[in-house]
RNA sequence: CGGGGUAUAGCGCAGUCUGGUAGCGCGCCUGCUUUGGGAGCAGGAUGUCGGGAGUUCAAAUCUCUCUACCCCGACCA
C-alpha cells in the first residue's frame, strides 16, 4: 500500500474524552472514528487489525473443530419471549424497536435464542451431536454507560459460539476444547492473560471461566494466587476455609459502648483489633423475610454470594432502618446475633471465631466474649465474604493477589438454560426424546484490539506484536526531491517486498517531512521501518529500526528484501 | 437510572460573568523557500457559536426548553 493512495488520518492532539491508552492511540492514530457514544467507524488502518484478528480466531475456531455459520443482527421478539428475556432485560440493554407493520424485534445482544431455533430446527439425532457453531458478528448492547473506547463500546465486534450436547460429558469436552482454543487464539497475540474462575451473570448457566487479560486500565479486579494456578474474578474469589482455634473460653460480658456504632468506633474504645468482632448486616431477598449476615469486623459481605444462597433470593438489599427497628428493638450499630430473632447465617471466618465483640441489640451496649453455641446459635455457615488481598488461596498454595483485567473471553456451561423453555430436544439412541445441552463461548474481537494496545504501546504510539500488525513495515523514502534514486530504490524495495506477499507500507507523500513520517509510522505501530535516504544510497545503505526492540542499524540495500523477510519470520514467531 | 459537567472551524481551546464586527494554536488549500525527528514566510478557505423559543434596537453572551456528548456512581458479556 502507498501513502499517496491511502488515507492516513493521524492526529497530533489528543481528542478530549479519550482517558486511556488504547482509546486515545486508536483516535490519534485514525483507526477509529466515533459516530456515537459506544459506536465507532473502522478507518481503513483500524480495519486492516481488526481483520487480522478476526482471522486468527477464525483460524483457531475452524481448528477446534467449530463450524461457522451466521446469523442476523435483528432478532424476533417472539424467541426473546419464548426464553424469557424480552421481559427480564426490559430496561437493560436491549434495544427494541418495531417493524411498519408494528411487531417488536431487538437488536441481537447476543444469540442464544437463534441458534437454539436454529438448533432445535436442525438437529433431530443424537448421532448429530455434538455440534459447536460459530460466528463472528456485530452485536449491539444498549450500555448505561459506555466508556473507554472500543473496551466498552455498544456496538462491537465478537465471536460467539454454542455447542450443543446430548450429555454432560461431551459438554466437558467441548467446553475444555474451547478453553484451550482461547488460549492459543490469546498467545498467538502476545497477550499476558489468566482465565478466572467467574459468575456466570445473565446469561445463566453452571460454570463458567472468564478470560482477562491483565491491565491497569481493566475495569475487573481479579485474585489469583502467589503458589498455584488458582484464579477468580474478585467478585466471585473464595478465600480458604479457615480453621478454628483452640481458646480459653472467657465468660460473657455486656459494655456500655455510648455513640460507637461503627466497628471502629466501637474497637477503639475498647480497645481490641476488629478482627476480635463481628459485623450483623440485616439483609432481605425479593421475597424473603429478614436474614441477618454475621461477618468478622474487618471484612465486607460479597452481595453475590449472599444472594447465591437458599435463604436468601436475589436481588438483595439491606433492610431500612425502620424494618431493623421493627424486627430487633434497636438500630444498626448495635446488633448482635445473641438472641437475636431471626434467621442467622455466618461467614466461615466469624463462624471460628472465640470471645468475640459484637452488639447486643441494645442502643449503646456490646457483649464482650461472646462465643458461638453458649450465647449464640451458629446457624449456617456459608462463604459470605469478599476476598482481600493476603487471604489464603483456597487450595492453600500462597496468598492471594489482585490484579485488573480486561476481560476479553467467556465460556460458559449453560446446561439446559435455553434448550428446556425453547424445547430444543433429539431423539437418544432408545428413540426417547432429550433435551439438549449448550454451552456458550463468546470473545471479544474488537475488545481485544484495544487489549492489545493497552499491553503494547509506548509514550509514541502502538507497538504491534507481528501477527496482528495493520502492516509488518514502513519504507520512508527521504530526501527524494534531491536524489531521484531514493524514489526510485524506494520504490524498487516496495515492489520486492510486495511480490514476496508481505504487507508492507510505502509513505511516499510528499508534504510531510521526514519528522512527522517517523512520528506517524511509530504511532500506528509498524514493526519494522526501513529508511532510504541519499545519504546511505551513496554507500549503498538503507537503515533499518525495529518498533519493538528500538534497534537499529544500516544494511546494504541489495540485502534489504532477506533482511526483513528473516526479521518478519523472527517476529512472527 | 442518580449526581456533576460540557457543547464556539477537522482537532485542542479562548471569548459568555459585564449583550455591540466570531477569535487563537494545530490541521487544511495556493505559492515560494526548505527537507534525517511533527519546517519558515506570504496569501487563503472553513462556523447556522448544538437545536428551538423568548427578552432586547442588538444575543455565542441573558431566560426557558429540548438534544447530544463526557465524568463519578449504580448496572453490565
Amino acid at each position: 500500500m502507498k501513502a499517496s493512495k491511502y488515507t492516513i488520518s493521524t492526529l497530533k492532539e489528543t481528542p478530549a474524552d479519550a482517558e486511556i491508552a488504547s482509546h486515545r492511540l486508536l483516535l490519534r492514530a485514525g483507526f477509529i472514528r466515533k459516530l456515537a457514544s459506544g459506536i465507532y467507524n473502522w478507518m481503513p488502518v483500524g480495519l486492516r487489525v481488526l481483520q487480522k484478528v478476526e482471522a486468527i480466531v477464525r483460524e483457531e475456531m475452524n481448528k477446534s473443530g467449530a463450524q461457522e455459520l451466521l446469523m442476523p443482527v435483528v432478532q424476533p421478539a417472539e424467541l426473546w419471549q419464548e426464553s424469557g428475556r424480552w421481559q427480564q432485560y426490559d430496561e437493560g440493554l436491549l434495544l427494541k424497536f418495531t417493524d411498519r407493520s408494528d411487531r417488536d424485534f431487538c437488536f441481537g445482544p447476543t444469540h442464544e435464542e437463534v441458534i437454539t431455533d436454529i438448533a432445535r430446527n436442525e438437529l433431530r439425532s443424537h448421532r448429530q451431536l455434538p455440534v459447536n457453531y460459530y460466528q463472528i458478528q456485530t452485536k449491539f448492547r444498549d450500555e448505561t454507560r459506555p466508556r473507554f473506547g472500543l473496551l466498552r463500546a455498544r456496538e462491537f465486534l465478537m465471536k460467539d459460539a454454542y455447542s450443543f450436547h446430548i450429555d454432560e460429558a461431551s459438554l466437558d469436552e467441548t467446553y475444555q476444547e474451547m478453553h484451550a482454543t482461547y488460549c492459543r487464539i490469546l498467545e498467538r497475540m502476545k497477550l499476558e492473560y489468566r482465565p478466572v474462575l467467574a459468575d456466570t451473570g445473565s446469561i445463566g448457566g453452571k460454570a463458567s471461566i472468564e478470560f482477562h487479560v491483565l491491565a491497569d486500565s481493566g475495569e475487573d479486579r481479579i485474585a489469583f494466587s502467589s503458589g498455584s494456578d488458582y484464579a477468580a474474578n474478585v467478585e466471585m474469589a473464595q478465600a480458604r476455609d479457615p480453621e478454628k482455634s483452640r481458646i480459653e473460653v472467657r465468660a460473657m460480658a455486656t459494655v456500655a459502648t455510648p455513640d460507637a456504632h461503627t466497628i471502629d468506633a466501637v474497637s477503639q474504645l475498647l480497645g481490641v483489633a476488629p478482627t476480635e468482632t463481628v459485623k450483623t448486616l440485616v439483609v432481605k431477598g425479593e421475597s424473603t423475610p429478614l436474614v441477618a449476615l454475621i461477618l468478622r469486623g474487618d471484612h465486607q459481605l460479597n452481595p453475590l454470594k449472599a444472594e447465591k444462597l437458599p435463604e436468601v433470593a436475589a436481588p438483595l438489599s439491606m433492610a431500612t432502618e425502620a424494618e431493623i427497628k421493627a424486627s430487633t428493638g434497636t438500630l444498626p450499630g448495635s446488633i448482635g446475633p445473641v438472641g437475636l430473632d431471626m434467621p442467622i447465617l455466618v461467614d466461615r471466618d466469624a463462624a471460628v471465631l472465640g470471645n468475640f465483640i459484637c452488639g447486643a441489640n441494645q442502643d449503646g451496649f456490646h457483649h464482650t466474649n461472646v462465643n458461638w453455641g453458649r450465647d449464640a446459635s451458629l446457624g449456617n455457615v456459608y462463604d459470605l465474604r469478599e476476598v482481600v488481598e493476603g487471604d489464603l488461596s483456597p487450595d492453600g498454595k500462597g496468598v492471594l493477589q489482585f490484579k485488573r483485567g480486561i476481560e476479553v473471553g467467556h465460556i460458559f456451561k449453560l446446561g439446559d438454560k435455553y434448550s428446556k423453555p425453547m424445547n430444543a430436544s433429539v431423539l437418544d439412541e432408545n428413540g426417547r426424546a432429550v433435551t439438549m445441552i449448550m454451552g456458550c463461548y463468546g470473545l471479544g474481537v474488537s475488545r481485544l484490539v484495544a487489549a492489545v494496545i493497552e499491553q503494547y504501546h509506548d509514550d509514541k504510539g502502538m507497538v504491534w506484536p507481528a501477527a496482528i500488525a495493520p502492516f509488518q513495515v514502513v519504507i520512508i523514502p527521504v530526501n527524494a526531491h534531491k536524489s531521484p534514486n531514493v524514489a526510485t530504490a524506494a520504490d524498487k524495495l516496495y515492489e520486492e517486498l510486495a511480490a514476496s506477499n508481505i504487507d508492507v507500507f510505502l509513505d511516499d507523500r510528499d508534504g510531510p517531512r521526514p519528522g512527522a513520517k517517523f512520528a506517524d509510522a511509530e504511532l500506528i505501530g509498524f514493526p519494522h521501518r526501513v529508511v532510504v535516504g541519499d545519504r546511505g544510497l551513496e554507500s549503498g545503505i538503507v537503515e533499518y529500526a525495529n518498533r519493538g526492540t528500538g534497534e537499529t542499524s544500516e544494511i546494504p540495500i541489495a540485502e534489504a528484501v532477506q533482511f526483513l523477510k528473516d526479521a518478519i519470520a523472527k517476529a512472527l514467531n
